[in-house]
DNA sequence: ATCTGCCATTAACCCAAATCAAGAATACAG
DNA sequence: CTGTATTCTTGATTTGGGTTAATGGCAGAT
């Protein structure tokens, strides 16, 4: 594949938010990129380090969690087309608190934090840009936010079954459990449960 | 108070994240906000409708927060000095999930989604304001998000008497009991213990 | 093919908080 | 000041998920 293929899904999302990107403005912000190849496992961030990009996942599937008392608390899987960074530390300059892990082997197209304040001194419209992109990122958090506080387990579940299907087979279900807020058991009880319920029904 | 005393606090605040902001540039976004008084119990944002502005809390003290099966579930409370709205309703124009409701008489500062497109297309360097501003918002909430997760109830209820005491004097148990996210009857016993604690030291 | 380690399920027991149910204390209107 | 309503506390009971532990399935390594 041709290296600037490989912006293609990421010019496709940035015209989206942005219909009046110039061709200029693209090939600036294309020179600010970079294609990144990570294996299966390999940590993006890690905790305890600043997080200096800003990652589009072009190809795989990665974790973002955190640990307390050493477990493991999955906070959102991220796949094919979709931003992914600790945001938090990225802004802050501040040391993450967040592990970011390669659950395949997976591509990334990364925006470094020096290019990107870069970009915001040399394109004007890159503020713009830049306003979009936070309160993209705003938006999707607060949406998830959002689901994890209505719905009942059993609720969240179906949803995450109708939504994103592709999970169920990607990932184990214990990651699963860990990203619903609950253990392997209870999760693997509220299946039994769900299995019976549709059985009498 | 003269009605231009009415912006002091918002200009203030405006100044810390934007030293840059010129004196023009302040008259103009001055220009576009608006004065507003609120009665206690009435509603700033009510669920279903779309949340057409960002309010500065000038004086008085508010709740935000969502129904699930009829009980309230309460998010923050936001007293002089802050920024309270619904800015995921605000950004994507669609029906707010949350109420947001004056606790006190509250006199907020808002400015109105129209009047702010208007400002970031006459103004440019708004956009920056604009993108610092959701950035901000986006911290606020990663950061009000990861103690959520990371304290036990008890190191969240102890924090809370640390840093916003004055909650304690201004707000009935109930809602800190819903802030905290358990029952009346679970934060009286809590408290209850910690009293038996003290006494035991 | 077998061994090994990881993952999923199931059962028994435990515990923190929810729920249900009275009271006690406080605030508030007339 | 009195009566009413709201808020707060305390107790009894229930419940959902955690913990621990045993079992079975399955995949990859040798």
């Amino acid at each position: 594949m041709p290296v600037e293929e490989k912006f293609e899904q990421l010019r496709t999302f940035y015209k989206q938010i942005l219909p009046t990107l110039t061709t200029e403005g693209w090939a600036f912000t294309e020179s600010l990129l970079s294609v990144r190849q990570v294996k299966k496992r390999e940590f993006i961030v890690r905790q305890g380090a600043v997080c200096n990009h800003i990652s589009f996942v072009n190809k795989g599937l990665v974790k973002m969690s955190y640990m307390t008392e050493d477990k493991e608390k999955i906070i959102s899987f991220c796949n094919e087309g979709n931003y992914i960074s600790d945001y938090h530390s990225f802004l802050t300059r501040k040391p993450s608190m967040l592990y970011i892990q390669a659950l395949e082997d997976t591509e990334l197209v990364e925006t470094q934090y020096d290019n990107l304040q870069l970009l915001y001194k040399k394109v004007p419209e890159a503020n713009l840009l830049g306003r979009l992109i936070a309160e993209q990122l705003f938006i999707m958090m607060s949406e998830s936010d959002m689901t994890a506080k209505q719905e009942t387990l059993e609720t969240r579940y179906l949803l995450l079954i109708k939504d994103q299907p592709w999970l169920l087979q990607r990932v184990p279900q214990y990651m699963i459990a860990s990203y619903l807020g609950i253990t392997p058991e209870a999760f693997s009880r509220i299946k039994a449960r769900l299995v019976k319920q549709k059985v009498a029904a």
